[in-house]
Formats: C-alpha cells, sequence, structure tokens
DNA sequence: ACCTGAACACCGTTCAAGT
DNA sequence: ACCTGAACACCGTTCAAGT
C-alpha cells in the first residue's frame, strides 16, 4: 500500500471510530469522508460497504471480548452471579455504538456479512463460559451458546433502540439466566 | 372531508398496506404515493409522518389483538402451554411486517410516537393474560408486564432481523417462559 | 496506483401555483 | 379546501479525469 494511500485509510478509520460513537453506526459516510479530508471516491474503494468500515473500526475489539472472556471464566460466585455478570458484559460489548447489538446479532447468522468473523468471535467467547458453568451441571439439558447469543442480543437491541437505562435491563437478563440454570 | 381528499386518503392507506407487506416498515413514501396516484404533497398532508401512515394501517389491527388475547385467556392447557401459546401470538402479530417487532416495541416506551396508543392495547393484553396466570400463582414474584413485552418483543426484533424460521424461535420464548414461571 | 470531485439516482420534505 | 409537481437538501455510489 503506497503511503498516501496508507494514511488516507487510517485517518478514515480514526474519524470513523469518533462519527460512529456520537451518530451510531448509520452515521453519514459521506460526513465521514469529509471529516477525513479525502473524496467520497476514496472511502468508497478502501471500503465498498458500510460493514467494511465497521469491521476495521472492530478491529481491536476482538481482543477485549476475549479479555472479557477470561475475566469473566476466573470469577468468584455463584453460578448465576457468574452468569449475569457475562450477560451484562456481553451487552455492553456490543452497545459500544447505537446500532451495535442489530447489527452484531443479525452479522452473527448472516454469512455475508463482513463482520462476521468479529461476531463468531463473541460467540466463542460466549461458549467459552457456557461451557464452564455446563461443567459445573449448572446449565438445563439442550441449551445451545446461538440461542444465547440471540437471547441476550434481542434484549440489547431492544436496550439500545428504546434507551433503556441498565437497571432496566438488569431484571430482563435475570429471566434469561433463571430460564437457562437448572430450577 | 372532502369527497376527493376521502379517496385519495383511502387509497393512499391502501397502498401502503400492500408496500409495508412487501418491503417492510421502511418502504420508499415516494412510491407508496406514486402508487396511489397522488403527488408527494398529499401524502405528507395527510400523513406527517412515517409512523401516522403505520397508525392508520394499523386500524383493524387492534381487533385483532384483542382477539387474541381473549383466545389465549380462554384456552385449556398448563400454564407454560398457555404461557407459550401466547408468546407465539405476540411475535405473530408484531411480525405481521419487516420492521415490525423493533418499531412497536419501541413505540411502547416512545411517548412522542404516534403509534403509542395501539401499542398500548398489546401491552393491555399481555397484561390480562399475565395476570390470569398470577392469580393462578403461576408467576415468579416481581415480574413486569413491560418487562415480558420487551423481552418477547426483543427476540422477535432478533428473529425478524435475521430472518429466523419459528421453529428456531420457540425456544428462546421457552427459555423466557421457564426464567417467568416458578421453579 | 491512487485520488478527486462532478454526476447520477434515490429519498424525504417543502411550498408556490393551480383548481 | 385540497391537490400538483417542481424544487431542495441529503444520501450513497460511480467513474472520467487527473497526479
Amino acid at each position: 500500500m503506497r503511503a498516501d494511500a496508507k494514511r488516507n485509510y487510517d485517518k478514515i478509520v480514526e474519524v470513523a471510530r469518533e462519527m460512529f460513537r456520537e451518530k451510531g453506526y448509520d452515521a453519514s459516510l459521506d460526513e465521514i469522508a469529509k471529516r477525513a479530508g479525502v473524496g467520497p471516491g476514496t472511502l468508497y474503494r478502501h471500503f465498498p460497504t458500510r460493514e467494511n468500515l465497521i469491521d476495521a473500526v472492530l478491529q481491536s475489539w476482538v481482543d477485549r471480548v476475549n479479555d472479557t472472556a477470561d475475566k469473566a471464566l476466573a470469577r468468584e460466585g455463584t453460578d448465576r452471579d457468574v452468569l449475569l455478570a457475562w450477560f451484562e458484559e456481553y451487552v455492553a460489548l456490543i452497545s459500544q455504538h447505537r446500532g451495535g447489538p442489530a447489527k452484531i446479532t443479525s452479522a452473527m447468522d448472516d454469512p455475508a456479512s463482513p463482520i462476521r468473523p468479529k461476531c463468531q468471535v463473541l460467540a466463542g467467547a460466549n461458549d467459552r463460559v457456557l461451557d464452564q458453568l455446563r461443567g459445573r451441571g449448572a446449565l438445563r439439558p439442550g441449551v445451545e451458546s446461538v440461542q444465547v447469543c440471540r437471547l441476550v442480543g434481542g434484549i440489547a437491541t431492544v436496550a439500545d433502540q428504546s434507551g433503556l437505562e441498565q437497571s432496566a435491563v438488569r431484571p430482563l437478563l435475570e429471566v434469561v439466566a433463571d430460564g437457562l440454570l437448572h430450577p
């Protein structure tokens, strides 16, 4: 990659990260190009779709996902506490930007989505946490990891779109946790 | 209302219902006006926002909501069966059009949404079903109706956005039901 | 090889001109 | 009183012309 191309690429990603934080994942690509000081054509060759740009912005995110799961695996407490703490972190991870919960949750199932590999990292992290609980006999039989991603992702999506406080999200996560753990 | 105004109004609603069925709730308003044979200005005076148009399309929907709840209240079976059957009908009611689950679920909490009154009818219907189960001592303490709307609405939203089959939705509803019913 | 920016198609919205 | 349709602002996307 030529030096000026790399400079443009990096600047676009930097500006996109800011804009997504301010306006959510549906921020105007035109304005991102403008603020990055490049023509719209430059943005489009580097990132043919919006999802390609999101993918670049999520570069360091996968590390944070794995770190968070590691901490969850080392946590002390009842099975319910461990599961709920992980759920809250799961919600936080995908709710970083407005529109994130919906985008990330639906990309998990979409083979055509450029961000799917990164979403699968989150699904894998969720898998590891559930497996530990399964090993302790804490989970009901038949609980699949992908279902948990959809349940918690659904709650995060509603919270995101309704602007719910974290205190309103917690009881929803508790219902799901109680439905997953052995009675 | 003048005769030609009423004729235009009705035609727009009729075409909108078709378009929403085909393309979902984010169908082009421009094309709706075009197919209805009116200028864009005419559509905008009758329906200043997209939600006003959706509200008109949902006119007969509230009756169907109440009928569905009545049937759920009269159903035989275990508490779990009754609750799950209602959940499946709840999902079907809000998933009629693409984008419906997200729109209806978030409008419940939004005092500024024109469709809020109609969404409240659904919330009220859900209330009645839950109250019956509460009367039988089936529900855990502290379960609020609005939380159930958010949980089931969240599942429907994910299913809508990921194009999930009904057979993939069922186990998610079961987790929520198990989390709500007495262990 | 890469960038620019004009040009295009589409969308929602407004409003002056008509009947 | 109501309708029309041109006009505008904004968006994503393409591509011929430049360096």
